[in-house]
DNA sequence: GTCTATACGTTGATAGAC
DNA sequence: GTCTATCAACGTATAGAC
């Protein structure tokens, strides 16, 4: 039972906020009463927290066993399907959905708490692309100067897809999903290559 | 005093939400008692709506006032200044903040007109921006074909900057601009021009 | 573990004196 | 227009029967 409030509560936090939920929206998504959460939980900051935590690590092991499933792949393939593996986990109920909105707008009094979670995750994602990009260009597949660029302008698309799956919807992420990459690869594959114009 | 109170509310709305800002949080800051907000407005909803109008109004003046500035310079230049923009117009108590919290999770019984609104406001200011392309493409600056993709992809970086505005810190973004921009400009710049691989 | 009953603070909102 | 007083509703949280 335990798991199936915090599953109530990933959800309606997802979609209404910390503050916009109360347990017995919670309770109510399961037919519980509201009192029966504090059988299970010290209260309201602790099943967040609870929730919280178990988001972020699956959202975390969701990321890793992606990335890692892209090792053979090539560069362009690998960071292409990075991408839309975010276009599909996203959901109502999802880990990603969850961990987008507590990381963005955290409750105040949880602020630090979460942030320390939620830098953690991005940096720990960070690293883990980065070592991507390095060993292409170990193999001479991107310039070795555009590593640092690279994955610094890969962590900004990877955000913007997010923003148009919490803000808008599938179908229009799919449409800027294309134009990005088509835009990102291009700029990518250009550093450390000869200029178009010292070519015209 | 009906100003001070929706100045007010502003900077609460944006760093708390709506549901974590109280009246008495808002009048609070400027020494009154929330039952004066009253005598101004029809209650919590309507001052959260006015100013949500006057917000996304100011915004949308400031971004096309800043585009219009960018009237006489090259694209890069342009382009380059509108990011910019976004980073320095961005502090606590600007409209920036407040437009991007509300855009991105309003409440939910407020969804309908709120995403109204955010959706005029996003076509407003592609279709600017957009024109800027359209110019652009005429001169032969950029390929004629890469003005829908370079317009989607640079909406898709403007969210990626917003993001890192309200999740991460100003230094942060600075940092993920330098790196995005360089991406985006060689991406724009590669489209319609004799690909690299061909030169080799 | 879940329920009913209850406590208690805070919320948005109204009435009326000044 | 701002205040004090007051309200009903809802929030989290606790106590105790089953």
């Amino acid at each position: 039972m335990s798991i199936a409030i915090k599953e109530a509560a990933l959800k309606m936090f997802s979609s209404y906020g910390y503050e916009g939920t109360s347990l017995a929206q919670i309770t109510d998504e399961i037919g519980l009463k509201k009192q029966s959460v504090y059988a299970h939980f010290k209260g309201k900051d602790d099943l967040y927290l609870q929730v919280v935590r178990e988001a972020f690590r699956t959202e975390l092991d969701r990321v890793r066993a992606t990335i890692s499933l892209t090792g053979s792949a090539s560069l362009q393939e690998g960071l292409y399907r990075i991408l839309r593996s975010y276009v599909d986990s996203f959901q109502d109920g999802s880990a990603l959905k969850f961990y987008l909105r507590t990381s963005f707008f955290p409750p105040a009094h949880l602020f630090d708490e979460i942030d320390g979670y939620a830098c953690s995750h991005i940096d720990t994602v960070s690293a883990m692309v980065r070592e991507r990009f390095r060993e292409a260009a170990e193999r001479g597949d991107i310039a070795a100067e555009a590593v640092e660029v690279a994955n610094e302008a890969f962590s900004a698309l990877l955000d913007a897809i997010c923003v148009e799956l919490v803000y808008g919807n599938v179908e229009r992420t799919e449409k800027r999903l294309k134009a990005a990459w088509t835009v990102y690869w291009n700029g990518i594959m250009a550093i450390g290559a000869p200029s178009i114009e010292s070519l015209g």
